[in-house]
DNA sequence: ACCTGAACACCGTTCAAGT
DNA sequence: ACCTGAACACCGTTCAAGT
């Protein structure tokens, strides 16, 4: 595979000053505009530059290539979503194992929800982008904070956690991605709300001894 | 979104002669090929071309553009995939419910497994290409045959076929290239194989009627 | 009928010149 | 320090000329 190196993928500055803080503000929300407007296949350089009011030469001072835009966005929007299991997890500390099912989905499903519709835009770009590096490390800390909530269980006691914990992620992530990425209708919505919990539900029941 | 039509996507011409066949049949094992050596961002009409030993001319005359040389490739593989899930319920038809949990998503599974490596190189393609009309068709006769099989269940009845359809198939498809796209270690596909089938079982159950 | 490959338009990226 | 935009290499696509 002709990869570059995760390092490449850093912003090639940090802005220091106001205004060119505020240029990188305005070119990442640019970048969202013309996903949404033009495609990922219409997402051009110099399209965004001239969204965001700045030359092509501009972007390139803060972003070595194209593809370290994309991934600055990208990361972004991954930590808002850790954030939310990271609150659902406190939240649900020492509950029974139903209710952690339940919070967890639906903190999950809720997160995704409040950034739409750029959450579907952004499936695009991280299945495009070499990112294995990011997304491993978002991956890595969701299951710390599952396996954590689900070792705190009141009622059930698990055979292996760390099995249960990766499918369970498996399953919340891939379930809600395959809805939002092809059919982002309101009734595709109102079936994750229902069928997501009852899911996470069944499965961590059948994956736990009760104590 | 800048979108060409569906129609757009199809074939330019349908090969008619011996030479021709065999020059499609080339120019699409070398856009697998390709795909696997060089990426997604790799592959370059000129790249196909040359794996495939015709020049670029030779396959704009198959393919309109390299979206339909794609859309042609993914298509080929996604019926293999429906094939399977076809010829599983029509052995488990009339079965109890734990054993058609267990039939479907062993099948599923071995359809990709089959075809790994591409497996990965397609979801790439399929997320990046407008495959919406391919994808809603495929994903359609998939939960027909799920319904269908669901229906016949021996031992439970549903109370909303149709929503328990949509969820399983979304949580089964969804689970499995969440973990393929990220990771297709041999310990991640065991996780599945052993995973994968509880989690259906569960979800099948919490939400059928025993009879 | 089918194939070739130079030619064209367009995109990512650079860098000399500006403030 | 930060910004500009013409210039370069490369890719998708076409089409006049070949067999």
């Amino acid at each position: 595979m002709p990869v570059a190196p995760s390092d490449a993928l850093k912003p090639r500055k940090t802005p220091r000053q106001a205004r060119s803080a505020a240029t990188v503000e305005a070119i990442f929300e640019a970048t969202i505009q013309v996903l949404l407007t033009d495609g990922y296949a219409g997402l051009t350089t110099t399209r965004v530059a001239a969204r965001a009011g700045v030359s092509v030469g501009t972007m390139y001072q803060y972003f070595p290539h194209k593809q370290a835009l994309l991934y600055a966005v990208l990361e972004d929007y991954l930590e808002d979503v850790v954030l939310a299991m990271d609150e659902a997890s406190q939240r649900f500390h020492g509950a029974k194992l139903a209710d952690m099912a339940d919070g967890l989905s639906r903190a999950y499903l809720e997160a995704k929800m409040r950034r739409m519709p750029g959450s579907r835009a952004l499936y695009v770009v991280a299945a495009e982008l070499e990112t294995s590096r990011l997304i491993d490390d978002i991956v890595a800390r969701c299951e710390a904070i599952i396996a954590g909530l689900l070792a705190s269980a009141r009622d059930a006691v698990f055979v292996d956690v760390g099995t249960t914990t990766v499918a369970l992620r498996t399953m919340l992530t891939g379930t809600v991605r395959a809805v939002l990425e092809t059919d982002a209708s309101p009734e595709a919505i109102a079936m994750l709300r229902a069928e997501l919990p009852v899911m996470c539900r069944a499965y961590l029941l059948a994956s736990a001894r009760a104590v």
